[in-house]
DNA sequence: CATATAAAGGACTAGTTTATCTTTTATACA
DNA sequence: TGTATAAAAGATAAACTAGTCCTTTATATG
């Protein structure tokens, strides 16, 4: 499963996507009250996240975090992974070290095509479709 | 999602229910090496669960844990909730406090469908159950 | 240029989960 | 009845994750 900082840096990033831009930049204290999360924690999620040049920020008065055109085309897996590390999110829901299609556990046969489906999503669909939806109601970050 | 505890205690008692009886009892170094986890600790989790009447023990030579009859009819989930608590099992995968059907986080649609199925599979299929098909090769503990 | 603002960076604290170790209690069996 | 065996109980330790705080650096604006 994801860490609370990946699901914070989801929530966080799909916020920034939404309601911020290269000349409405947010702090992370604008963030982190708005959707309820520890704004020193969301600091340094998004410290993180810029280095990783997966959304920008600028120092001094009026700056802040924002996403570039070209970050809102990015996905959210990028965010787990530089988070969480890459196979974070093949482990198997029981915990075998070794569980597959041919040696399954218990309930990879539920476990694993949702795993699939959920890096789909994640993969497939960029930020800003996501913020869209959160836009529009259609889902929620907070 | 399991925590660690949960997913040992799942298929310590998995191989317990498979490999142990009335008068073949096993100790919690057994089943350890075998299913390779670490021993002092799958001790407490066969104590906890022991206390809670989901498993049997007794104490001195020839001593040990297995399942009684009655207890090889019981299912997987009230070891979860025994050791997670019950609605650790509910929680949203992004981490909204509120997410439901009407509140939905991003992947809701998703997750809440298979956490549906997962819960179901451990409520309805008895130990017995989910025993027969690790002895049968048809899914795997370790 | 001075100042206020906000991110960057690093050190540190707290909390939780995981894991171990030691002592006590019960019991089968010689 | 003594002894070895194995669980019960409780205290402690280690590791990891989450969260905070303080100092430094960059920059927009008056």
């Amino acid at each position: 499963m994801l860490s609370n900082q990946s699901k914070y840096a989801i929530r966080g990033v799909i916020y920034l996507a939404s309601n911020s831009s290269e000349d409405k930049k947010l702090g992370s204290k604008d963030v982190g009250e708005k959707i309820n999360i520890p704004i020193p924690f969301l600091a340094k999620i998004f410290q993180h996240l810029s280095k990783e040049k997966i959304i920008s920020s600028s120092k001094g008065p009026r700056g802040g975090f924002f996403l570039s055109k070209d970050q809102l085309k990015g996905n959210l897996m990028s965010i787990i992974s530089s988070l969480d590390g890459e196979d974070h999110f093949n482990s198997c829901y029981m915990g075998l070290p070794k569980c597959s299609d041919t040696n399954p556990c218990a309930i990879h046969h539920l476990a694993s095509p949702f795993n699939q489906h959920v890096k789909d999503e994640f993969k497939k669909r960029s930020i800003e479709d996501f913020a869209l939806d959160a836009k529009k109601g259609k889902s929620h970050i907070f």
